[in-house]
DNA sequence: TATTGTTATACTCTATAACTATA
DNA sequence: TATAGTTATAGAGTATAACAATA
């Protein structure tokens, strides 16, 4: 690699690293009021399928007693429902209602209103290099998930 | 906009917008371990000009006692300096130590690093697609700002 | 009087420790 | 005994309300 593109390289990733913060921060704020960030965040996992809420606070890297509190808001929302385990009586799995996936979709829809708006008028060239780039992404995104 | 053509932007936007959020996540988990998240950002609005406590909380959305707050934690890490200003006594005059700006240069060499690892082994047409995106979201984010 | 910033106090979120129920 | 989850309690971080100092 030569000085040259090393440089051009540099600037590029601290480019890429501010724009990437930026957005992600203006699309968080687009994300439903009245949904605290670690309930959305435990709503969208237990979406991927029904967990225990042992298994939730790992995935959520959070310890079971904040899990515990978690959960029971979703709960008294009414997006989650907690059932017993069918074979082991101290297991609890919590699972998406159906209230809680339109909440989900819904966040789901506003977040994506706002970047089809911004979107929507670029021209066919950008939004080539948009999805080429995205397809990049995901593959970085992949390799040390 | 045809069907077909509406079709490929919805699911540009859907994958564009978790790959952004999954990336911000990783970045921000390359962050400072010994700074909050809020001190952090105070620090980064705080580097490109000195500020009046009550324009941070403002530009940081919190209120003024929350700022107060953070701005003293900064002081006593020796990261910032209040200095009363010169012209009315209320206010107070908040700006980087020489030891601030090399913790915030610290932590984005940091965060550079990560991404500059993944970049580095791409092939040039895939660099240039992210150039380009990186411009039209760069573009797109000053829109609103 | 209005404004800037601070202090007093309460609320939310998360953690550790101690506990209950089941395996 | 060991494990899943809950309850009790404490520590961050932010908010509103009341206050002090200055304009």
């Amino acid at each position: 690699m030569t000085d040259i593109q090393h440089d051009i390289d540099i600037e590029l990733v601290a480019r890429l690293r501010l724009a990437v913060g930026r957005l992600a921060r203006r699309l968080r704020q687009q994300a439903e009021a009245d949904l605290t960030p670690s309930g959305l965040s435990a709503l969208a996992v237990i979406e991927r399928g029904p967990l225990t809420l042992g298994e939730l606070a790992a995935k959520e890297r959070v310890r079971p007693p904040s899990m515990t509190r978690i959960v029971a808001k979703l709960e008294e929302s009414g997006l989650v429902n907690r059932s017993p385990d069918e074979k082991d009586g101290r297991v609890f799995r919590v699972a998406l209602t159906t209230e809680g996936r339109q909440a989900i979709q819904k966040i789901r829809t506003r977040k994506n209103a706002y970047l089809s708006k911004k979107l929507r008028s670029l021209p066919s060239d950008e939004i080539d290099a948009l999805e080429k780039a995205v397809g990049t992404l995901e593959r970085i995104l992949e390799a040390d998930a």
